[in-house]
DNA sequence: ATGGTATGATAACTATAAGTTATTGACGGG
DNA sequence: CCCGTCAATAACTTATAGTTATCATACCAT
């Protein structure tokens, strides 16, 4: 029992006439009546009387017919439903956001990915970038808009943009009307910093680490807004993307001598197979021009 | 896309394996292969990820799995019917069954039929012999269980059984003493007849009409317990088959002379396909011995 | 590292079955 | 009553599903 049977013997049951049925498939009658034939012989008794003049179904036929129908039907929604999944008008894929990047490079990347491919999907999964790279690394995100760590294993990257990082305190801290700002000067100020699980915390470590300094981490939190209203209280200092903060009040931000600088970019498994939709947002991005 | 491709598709994806599959399927390992990448080229993307060791699915893979295995199950299901309508656990069929037949033959007739196939379905559609033949005829019905009209166009038709038509008339009436009655002697008795359409109606005013005799019609009605009512209540005499009254208060029942017979059977419409439930009620009735 | 094993892909060939053309036979309408 | 329409059949061709043999590669245990 074959598709193409089922397909031959719903058209002639339409137009009660094998000769027409054969014009209408393109093929040629006899092919049309061996096939009914076949699914005849194979199912046991006639679907169609061929006695009178015109074609009549059966009653068995009858029903067969419409479970016929039924399967044809499905069938070609299950064949439309993957050309969508073709067209990139059907899709979905999972990508990991650290809140930071999540807060202003994601959403001018998605919103213009979206005016390109508005039906696909974007399953978004907010954690740090240490973390997102897990997740990329375990497949349990396809692809990951992180800041990209010194050391990448195996995963292919591409950068996206490169931001500096700059000293956040308040208005009214002494050191906020220098021009910039060493860590050697910082080495006393208590600190807020994201949790673990964050790109930018290790980096901000680090580079105290250089300079064999080991600041006082006044408080760690994974929300964006809370560290820079800590800031504006005057609780600590912070380092943050430049563009990241545009106009806060109470937030004096500072560059660092000598420069410090983030980069943010798409993480993704190679050899790993993607889905379409998300084959189409790495190619988006790889042409996409961030505007900072 | 094939039913078969679908097939080793669910297959190696239940399995997670190509040689496994091949050999579930009782078929070589590059058959698999083969078919998957020609639903993959079909499709334009890939469906299984043969990267590593284990084959998995992509995630156009699930979606298609989920569409595939629907329609293998529906094309599971269509077979599954048109087998029980094969082994005669399903199907139906329409028979015409005059009253008077349906009061006495045909219950006898359906209960050894059902004993034999309890799954079958008969749309019994009531009316007189001679409707149930044009219905027959039409092809409204597959089957008519009626009084064999004297003749009979181009229809088939099995006998079942014959019986005596006697004189049913009250037993308090002048003539319910005579072992045997004629024509002559009923000529001016009012008669209880059955309505147009009814073969029985037809042979007894052809009888009457063979002595020359026109009866007079006191009453008709397509009610068999009508008439043997109004018998009783002395409105007039009727006749009907010997055996399809048995013990009636107030009727006596005396033969005709010369006797007069009624001949029962089965009749259908040759060169048409009937349903198989219906070809198996005629070959039943075939071997149907009916007790009186 | 390293050789063995398991597994899918590929190539060349075979067998099956789907399709074609030519023709016949049957039914129904003018 | 003949002619036209339409399905069935036969003989042949083509397409394709399936086979065997072999290769390439990834994983695993040593």
């Amino acid at each position: 029992m074959d598709i193409r049977e089922l397909e031959y013997f719903v058209t002639v049951s339409e137009l009660k006439n094998f000769t027409a049925a054969a014009h209408k498939l393109h093929i040629s009658q006899p092919a049309i009546s061996k096939a009914i034939h076949k699914l005849e012989e194979e199912l046991g008794f006639q679907l169609l009387d061929r006695t009178q003049k015109k074609v009549l179904l059966t009653e068995e036929g009858v029903v067969f017919l419409s479970l016929a129908e039924d399967i044809l039907a499905r069938m070609a929604a299950a064949q439309n439903t993957m050309i969508e999944y073709k067209n990139l008008t059907r899709g979905t894929f999972r990508i990991a956001v650290p809140p930071l990047l999540g807060a202003y490079v994601f959403p001018q990347l998605f919103a213009d990915f979206k005016k390109n491919y508005p039906s696909l999907e974007m399953s978004v999964i907010e954690d740090g970038s240490s973390t997102a790279v897990d997740l990329v690394q375990q497949e349990d995100v396809h692809v990951g808009l992180v800041i990209l760590p010194p050391t990448l294993t195996d995963l292919h990257s591409h950068l996206i943009t490169s931001q500096e990082i700059v000293v956040c305190l308040p208005t009214d801290h002494p050191l906020s009307r220098q021009s910039f700002l060493t860590f050697e000067q910082l080495k006393d100020e208590p600190i807020i910093l994201y949790n673990e699980g964050f790109v930018l915390r290790r980096i901000i470590l680090d580079e105290y680490a250089k300079y064999g300094l080991v600041p006082r981490v006044a408080l760690s939190t994974n929300q964006f807004q809370t560290i820079k209203a800590l800031v504006a209280k005057g609780v600590g200092i912070s380092f943050l993307p430049k563009n990241s903060i545009k106009v806060v009040n109470h937030v004096t931000k500072i560059p660092l001598h000598p420069h410090l600088f983030l980069e943010m970019g798409l993480i993704w498994k190679p050899n790993k197979i993607l889905p379409l939709a998300c084959k189409a947002f790495i190619d988006f991005v790889n042409e996409f021009e961030y505007v900072k």
